[in-house]
DNA sequence: CAGGCTCTGTACCGATCGGTACAGAGCCTG
DNA sequence: CAGGCTCTGTACCGATCGGTACAGAGCCTG
């Protein structure tokens, strides 16, 4: 709910008025469970986001038996977590607003555990630890850019296209092995 | 200048106190010359963007003669527009953020002209169209993406690594024809 | 059932928000 | 050099910002 506000106002647009209405919480209660104000909500929300990416994708991806399974699952999870391209990345966002700043180390964080945890994937499916990265690094980067043009260009389609050119390319790097 | 205010702090974060130090005009001369606020000014500088990409970037790749060599001279344009990755696209930024409404025609219109703009020069150097649209869609797509995580990594050689891929991707798609 | 602890609504704070009004400085034209 | 037009600085507007103070409702524990 508090995600969903950030996500739709971005964290200055994200006014203590919107946040109290929109959770139905008045102030007195926000500030009794965040008493650092904005910054810690925004904070906790980021909290859950890296806990759900850490169970739901990161930790299969470096410690599934059955490596090729967990990257065709991260691309499943990938699509559902970002409702097929309707949902954005408030990570991403963050990154592109005023606010990178006063979270650049866990955004940092995100998108670098992403990164490797691909590349992890890909190194024990048999991949060579440098066109694993690069590919890594490739998946991670062209999600987060459908993400932005789908929503740019109103075409959530955009996001399943990208994921099928992801999907094929890691593909032909496991059967390569 | 305007536009480096908007954006550094986006659109939200962009305060008329923040304006005027960063421009040295006054409250009223801001007003003189944008009387619809600071949603004018952020127009005016959406105008300045499609102005410079249209001229510098959208035409060459749709009249130049020579597809092939438009299509090289747009990345490098591009590397050198994003400063190899340590300058945000606004657009992309808008499009993220809850200003999205507000531009949602010429963001749309934007990434559509980038995105049809490749297709065109792809096609009339000989590319069959529906690979020309998949390739044009995953330069734009891959592009943005690494303005994102290039911001959020911290990491601007990021930029360059991607632009590497798109160009081999673009030459590979030229030299099967 | 008394005491205290968690939680909440309300009233309020100074600061800043985007925007307006307007006098006048400066310059350009006749 | 008079008139008017462009531009600017300043003072001010109501609204909203993030945040605080605090009384008290409600509940849980001894």
């Amino acid at each position: 709910m508090l995600a969903e506000v950030f996500r739709e106002h971005g964290f200055e647009g994200a006014s203590l008025t919107v946040i109290s209405s929109r959770t139905g919480l008045g102030k007195g209660s926000l500030y009794h469970f965040f008493p650092g104000g904005k910054a810690e909500m925004a904070a906790c929300v980021l909290d859950g986001i890296e806990a759900w990416f850490e169970t739901r994708m990161f930790r299969p991806l470096r410690e599934d038996p059955d490596a090729a399974a967990s990257l065709r699952a991260m691309l499943a999870v990938t699509d559902a977590y970002f409702r097929s391209g309707q949902r954005i990345c408030l990570v991403g966002a963050f990154a592109l607003g005023a606010v990178r700043d006063t979270f650049a180390q866990r955004i940092d964080a995100y998108f670098a555990a992403w990164r490797d945890a691909v590349a992890a994937a890909l190194v024990r499916a048999g991949v060579a630890e440098a066109l694993a990265l690069d590919l890594a690094e490739e998946t991670v980067t062209a999600i987060q850019g459908a993400l932005v043009t789908a929503s740019a260009l109103q075409d959530p389609a955009l996001f399943g296209r990208t994921l099928g050119r992801i999907a094929t390319r890691l593909e032909a790097a496991l059967a390569g092995c």
